[in-house]
RNA sequence: GGCGGCGUAGCCAAGUGGCCAAGGCAGUGGUCUGCAAAACCAUUAUUCAUCGGUUCGACUCCGAUCGCCGCCUCCA
């Protein structure tokens, strides 16, 4: 079975086929570093930190890059809002990115070079394109000549002529066309300028992606990826730049995700409907956001809200119980002679949970499915663990022990059930305490208290106790070991 | 206006030309429990926006209609 990828130019799902066997070259674009990064931005990376990892579990070599749009017009504004330079207005949000990309616990890639590291790729392929009569200076800029590319619009599926008709393009003195795009900016008083040969300048937006894929990639490598906002104009005229100057296909496969939704609306500042990563993490734990995240395929449009991350949370949790609870299992005792309480269809089932979870994964990532499957695995380990005694043979708590270790390598692909289960279950626990208005003393004592009521059947207070305490979200529960208490999710 | 996508149970969400349309959340009945909670078992879409067409057979393919969203300007 190979691996199924939607490839944005063909609109179809492809096996995936690498140029050089085993190895997936990859370039993501990343961010535009001049403020906090939101949920869109998160989505981004751990889409394409899943791919990764799953691709790496999968046997591939993977090289991924990513880059970092460091000089742009937003930064140049914003820096002089706040009265700094472009470059450490950069350098900031660049680090504040890392911080919340270590908090997502998203990988680093390979390689993540920076624009302002590579005016001299960008300027040789710019030069490239006006030998070749594909690009054009006018004044102290420097334009593609659109019509040059036949294929223009073969990635976002329309034609120049409709565009052209279309009356939002900006009109620009300069261009010859007012479909042709900015190379390279000749710059205003004041602004960030390197030399090249049509003078003082800062590159275009889009050639940056064509010069360091170039540099790090090759001119053809598998895919590239990045949000489906980016599939016109920024991926449309990146082909125009690299198969015009290089004069071969630029990339095999486009992967877009797509849009995280707020009220079902794409977020933006104007619609006041805009959360930063760090918004989100305040108040949920990071694997319950990337829950929420694969909850649904990469493509599809994500509409963020409490009641979703609450879905989110309550599934994250039956996880982690089902990992906490056969963790537990060690310390029973096995008899030799025991029968097995498992049934064969049971272990079969367990048998094939990376079978089904490598079926839904190569058929496009589809981590909705994986997770689906995750339930299906729990329920069945749940089921038979509750059937676990201490006259069960050592064998059954094995085949269940060994499940939930497949059951969390599969999910670290996703980069969730990574922390120890009793440990991120008491931990959420404790963070939700902390805002209640209930300390733990006072639950243990209560608790206390009602274990010696329990004792004396005294029912009424043993009751009173455990509805005062679900008044502040409180819930006991008594098992055969004694009572547990967690907090309830609302 | 052009282009792309979506419409599956109360909510979220997979899937597919033909066995019972995954799974989660919520709900209901039961087991367990002193009673609960958790867990488990059972149950919850004769139906996949609507209407046509292709087919032996479509939710899945084609067309039309309605509704929603995105892109066409910076955007993950």
């Amino acid at each position: 079975m190979t691996i199924q990828i939607h490839n944005t130019l063909s609109g179809k799902k492809e096996a995936l086929k690498t140029l050089e066997p085993g190895h997936v070259k990859l370039y993501v674009c990343g961010i535009t570093s001049y403020d906090y990064c939101h949920i869109g931005h998160a989505r981004s990376a751990l889409a394409f930190d899943m791919i990764v990892r799953y691709l790496k579990y999968r046997g591939y070599k993977v090289t991924f890059v990513r880059n970092f749009t460091d000089i742009d017009d937003k930064i140049i504004a914003r820096a002089k809002e706040q009265n700094t330079s472009s470059e450490e207005l950069a350098n900031r949000f660049i680090n504040e990115f890392y911080t919340d990309m270590d908090k997502l616990g998203v990988d680093r890639p390979d390689i993540e070079p920076r624009a302002t590291d590579h005016i001299k790729e960008m300027t040789d392929i710019i030069s490239e394109l006006i030998d070749k009569g594909l690009a054009y200076q006018a004044g102290n800029d420097v334009y593609y000549v659109v019509d040059s590319f036949p294929e223009y619009g073969k990635l976002s599926k329309r034609n120049i002529d409709d565009m052209k008709a279309g009356a939002r393009i900006s009109v620009n003195e300069q261009k010859n066309n007012p479909m042709d795009f900015v190379l390279w900016k000749g710059s205003k008083p004041g602004e960030p300028t390197w030399d090249s040969p049509w003078g003082p300048g800062r590159p275009g937006w889009h050639i940056e992606c064509s010069a360091m894929s170039r540099k790090y990639l090759g001119e053809t490598f598998d895919i590239h990826g990045g949000g489906q906002d980016l599939i016109f104009p920024h991926h449309e005229n990146e082909i125009a730049q690299s198969e015009g100057a290089n004069g071969k296909p630029f990339v095999n496969s486009w992967i877009h995700h797509g849009f995280v939704t707020i009220r079902h609306e794409k977020m933006s500042k104007s619609l006041g409907n805009f959360l930063t990563i760090r918004d989100i993490l305040a108040h949920y734990h990071p694997e319950i956001l990337r829950f929420f995240i694969f909850s649904t395929h990469y493509r599809n449009p994500l509409d963020f809200s409490e009641t979703a991350m609450r879905d989110a949370t309550a599934g994250l949790e039956r996880l982690y119980e089902c990992v906490a609870s056969v963790d537990l299992l060690d310390s029973k005792a096995a008899d030799k002679n025991a029968v097995s309480t498992l049934s064969a269809k049971d272990i079969k089932k367990l048998a094939e949970l990376e079978t089904r979870f490598q079926e839904a994964m190569d058929n496009d990532f589809n981590t909705a499915q994986a997770q689906g499957i995750f339930f299906d695995t729990v329920k069945t380990i749940n089921r038979n663990q509750r059937k676990i005694t201490d006259t069960s043979p050592a064998k059954d708590i094995q085949i269940l022990k060994d499940a939930t270790a497949v059951l969390k390598k599969l999910a670290a692909i996703m980069g969730i059930l990574r922390e120890d289960a009793q440990g991120f279950l008491s931990s959420r626990r404790d963070e939700m305490v902390a805002d209640g208005d209930i300390d733990e003393k006072a639950i243990e004592m209560l608790i206390a208290e009602r274990i010696q009521c329990r004792r004396d059947k005294n029912w009424s207070r043993s009751d009173e106790i455990r509805d005062e305490l679900l008044a502040k979200n409180i819930e006991l529960k008594d098992g055969p070991d004694g009572t547990t208490w967690s907090v309830k999710n609302n």
